[in-house]
DNA sequence: CTGAAAGCGCTAACAG
DNA sequence: CTGTTAGCGCTTTCAG
């Protein structure tokens, strides 16, 4: 294996110099500098990741996690632990990761106006080296701190992608496919002839809810002209919303007796599901849901009241903004791409 | 966070010392044994992974890989590549990975009398420092490798368990579990009323096949009362059995009109999923197969050939077993457990 | 039985 | 602009 002493003697320069080369930091003569890089190339070095992460520790590196905390989000809960777990390890590399939790039941409509005097209090005067962010507010923190005078530290967002300039990456899902995922299930289990209801407690206008009807639709026009979407309900994640919404759900049932799929986005309470195996009684629903993070969920697809669950990888969600940030700051590892897909994985009672 | 330079300060000792008491290795005084222990614990000492890994090169660590060589097993292959790719990120600890393929399409019977020459040949000169071995060699080789006077090395064995002696660690699926996932998914596929037929190309006495058709009848026993499985054709991996395998489950199809899902375990040679659809165009049957590895196994579940594949993660199987031996070699860090379980997971159309 | 010292590969700080 | 030095935490080797 060849290290960067065996390149600078070949070079017949130190050590330093070749490093400063190979980082792009501090001036070194043109002709030296292309002269190392030529030996490095023809040498064919590979940095010694041991060697980097031990260095790494003079660095001091501090991490920011910013996440949703909320008891009605017991999979934001899922990536914090996740999270949280992964920063002790990055405590040997001399990395300190500190969290911040937002908590939406706070403050009504959060995530519409969450520029608001709570976010500077919490992030103005941070110095990070870096940034993992969920996603929809990954631009507000990028500007507080910015405003804060601070430089601009790099920024992973995960869960929901969004906009931000310059971002290092994303980790999370694909929605769209996640749709479509939902309607093949659906084709498998009536023979390409679903007929489906579609429900979510939320007001429907946000991004992964969206995404994953289109998905649904784009798949029913590509490959299953026989399925029919009948219906669908949005009921909003509040208080009157989540006291409402098994009703709609057994309403919307009563309206259709045609339904024989039930594709729930976001049920917020799964007792819904054990409302339609009891009201539905004499008739055959099957249920397919998104997530399962709880024993009780998982439960429930392990007795049948769930049939299936299409899971997203919670924990790396949690996990992977820091590996990322890490890889970049500490071990000078570029991103591989700039969308790191979590996998979809279909669950039945067999394999919780 | 704390080093073994902290706990020989504390304890008067020196680094040298500290460093024998936590390895067991030398002799130490009992009373300094014991209080270099207390204080370890104490402070909470957690060894640093970055630093024994960069002092892990000074071992020079050999490691075996010995897996299966065919071209009739694409599996093997997957597993063989991801080996590959991970022994090469070992090289920087210092680590080389020798590699062992057998060729079972050289030697009828391969698997039933494998204590030949050749095995012989192969390993009776090879001093490693661990071995990675596929399952239902791991005593062979272990025998053979002893016998040529080597002290005993950790072994792990990995894709098929087996019971070695002293083994550190098993790698891959429960394929009764596997067994069950797919009646579970004939279940949904068919409204719990399926007709199974289940075919392999096989002589129906491999622990794989066994596990499966096991796992599959157990949970038709447990929970689906209604299922039946009306015929089981296992045809042996040759020249014939490959030539006829086709032509059997045709007849099989022909035999039993009622059957609805195909339960392929090890199909061998896919193309037999082709001829069902075609001989069957005016029914409906339903093919839940196992693994996908090729391109072309690939497709063959996108375009709705193949129903649903029951996968079980082929490179984690290369590198999984590869990364216990360095881990327990070069950074002392004993396994979490005896059997690392590989995630059996469903692809359909949407999520291949 | 124990201490001292060297070195794994890399980076940062200092001195020119 | 460049070389030297020290040190990250751990293991091994060499003396004693």
């Amino acid at each position: 294996m060849v290290t960067i002493k065996d390149i600078a003697q070949r070079a017949g320069v130190s050590r330093g110099t070749v490093d400063r080369v190979l980082h792009d930091r501090g001036k070194v003569s043109p002709q030296k500098a292309e002269k190392i890089r030529r030996i490095a190339d023809e040498m064919g070095y590979q940095p010694n990741i041991a060697g980097r992460g031990l260095a790494a520790r003079k660095k001091h590196l501090k991490l920011g996690f910013v996440y949703i905390k909320s008891e009605h989000t017991p999979f934001h809960s899922v990536i914090y632990e996740s999270a949280k777990q992964y920063a002790q390890e990055l405590e040997q590399y001399g990395v300190s990761v500190t969290f911040f939790g937002l908590e939406p039941d706070k403050y009504s409509g959060f995530f519409k106006d969450c520029g608001n005097p709570m976010l500077y209090n919490m992030f103005h005067s941070q110095k990070m080296d870096g940034w993992a962010v969920v996603g929809t507010l990954g631009n507000v923190i990028k500007q507080t701190v910015e405003e804060s005078g601070s430089e601009t530290a790099p920024i992973v967002v995960y869960n929901m992608d969004e906009d931000v300039e310059n971002k290092l990456a994303f980790v999370g899902c694909d929605y769209v496919q996640s749709g479509r995922l939902a309607c093949g299930i659906a084709a498998l289990l009536t023979k390409n002839r679903a007929h489906v209801g579609i429900v979510s407690m939320d007001d429907g206008s946000i991004q992964s809810s969206m995404a994953r009807v289109a998905g649904f639709e784009t798949e029913v026009k590509e490959r299953y002209p026989q399925i029919q979407i009948v219906a669908k309900h949005f009921v909003e994640n509040s208080k009157k919303g989540r006291e409402e919404f098994s009703m709609k759900v057994y309403q919307m049932l009563e309206e259709h007796k045609d339904i024989d799929v039930l594709y729930l986005l976001n049920p917020g309470d799964y007792s819904v599901c054990q409302m339609v195996r009891r009201a539905g009684a004499t008739r055959d629903v099957r249920i397919i849901t998104n997530d399962l993070v709880t024993d009780w969920q998982r439960e429930m697809v392990k007795n049948g009241t769930i049939d299936v669950a299409i899971c997203q990888e919670p924990e790396k969600q949690g996990v992977k903004p820091l590996e990322i940030l890490f890889n970049y700051l500490a071990l000078g590892i570029e991103p591989e791409t700039l969308w790191y897909k979590t996998e979809l994985s279909v669950r039945i009672g067999q394999n919780v």
